[in-house]
DNA sequence: CGGGAGATTGAGCATTTTCAATCGGTGTGG
DNA sequence: CCACACCGATTGAAAATGCTCAATCTCCCG
């Protein structure tokens, strides 16, 4: 494998299309290649521009004092991240697998990055009520069926056949997305493997068997209405 | 006890002060009144304006087809809410008390909306982080220490004195807000009192003792460093 | 072939939930 | 004015989901 000795300067062939948010075109600024686990910006890091994903894999955390880890969002091929987001030295930005990115400064289109914005506040309103209120179970599907409409391969299999994707979290950065363990999510990724919903040999490559009740079992699984409030 | 048959438009006195967010002071839109419990718009709802919240207390929320419910923010006055936040209709807005709100429509000040965009996804993740990674007395400890921020009466006692507040939420809202039971949110609050950290009779009003034991109890108690993650 | 990192699996445990009973304040009707 | 009903809060005991600890397995790589 590659050994990039971290953050490059690089400038790399055009990136495969994705399905992202649009840009105007004159905003295409440096871009940077970050090897996988390292560090693109640190959660008491000041100063830092916006960036665009163009390949790869990023996860934004915050870490408590005492050593706690929390995952607040994965980004995929497309999406903007960086400080404007968070002006109050709120959360570090990692690169979970080789990631190109590209820096955008501070001059970026208004509506475009409102629209960042919000995609931002509503993916964590999501996390929210998922960390909140979901079962293992429930957690884990919501996040294969989430990581797979982010990466699936635009490769071949055009439509309606058993999308395929890369897994660029381990288990380690599931549990901390999700408020498990590794052991939890293990036992909940092999229970969907048995119950014919995923499939994986390899514990990186999923396949995604039944979309449908993948996303039934990220819901809520069977709609059994639970008790309390008026 | 006051019987307002709900959304009653009302010209009602000038708030008090309160530490907000700044506006132009053009903005002065249409006023209503909620009473307890009441649904300022839907989760479902489309085309709602920006609001501001000149007194009371709110809860924005999103429930899950089954009725499982999560508390995402709980908005004290000055700050801003509405639909913007969420294009896609993604959370509804509660009244938790008598509330006091103002329409700006949508025309307000870009800069003002993206601060309070901004504030917002700092809670969302800080909620986040508390969801997934705090115990059940950490949470309730930030709870308290957030609605002490928020609520604080700036009656008398100008400083340095057992802040009291109004906690406007139920220990429903208190479970729904921060991912537990009535019953868990009940036995950590008489913790804390029993541990003379805050203090009330009266189960609504509620008297910081110990702000900094507070504040710690909230972070994580003593910094014993956790295990795992390299 | 040996070492290491991540994943899987089992067993026991703990925090939190669930279930259930009781308390306390408040509003209503007799 | 008091009895009753109701709603929210509290408290105890039992149950459970997910965690901790520990062993083993599978790759990957040198």
């Amino acid at each position: 494998m590659l050994d990039i000795s971290m953050p490059v300067e690089a400038a790399l062939a055009l990136p495969p299309n994705f399905a992202g948010l649009p840009f105007s075109p004159s905003f295409v600024g440096r871009r940077r290649l970050f090897s996988p686990r390292t560090t693109i910006y640190d959660q008491d890091e000041t100063a830092v521009p916006i960036y665009r994903l163009v390949d790869g894999c990023v996860a934004l955390t915050h870490s408590l004092r005492d050593g706690r880890r929390q995952i607040l969002d994965i980004i995929g091929p497309g999406r903007l991240f960086g400080l404007v987001f968070h002006e109050d030295n709120h959360c570090g930005a990692q690169a979970l697998t080789f990631s190109q990115v590209e820096s955008l400064g501070r001059t970026v289109d208004q509506g475009i990055l409102d629209q960042a914005l919000v995609l931002m506040l509503n993916r964590a309103h999501s996390l929210a009520t998922l960390l909140g209120r979901k079962t293992a179970m429930e957690r884990v599907s919501s996040a294969v069926f989430d990581l797979a409409q982010q990466f699936k391969r635009a490769s071949r299999n055009p439509q309606r056949g058993a999308p395929t994707f890369n897994l660029h979290l381990t288990r380690a950065d599931l549990g901390d997305w999700l408020g498990l363990t590794i052991e939890t999510v293990s036992r909940c990724l092999n229970q969907l493997k048995r119950d014919k919903v995923i499939d994986f040999s390899h514990p990186e490559i999923v396949r995604v068997l039944d979309t449908d009740r993948l996303q039934a079992m990220a819901a809520g699984g069977r709609g059994e209405v639970r008790k309390r409030r008026a």
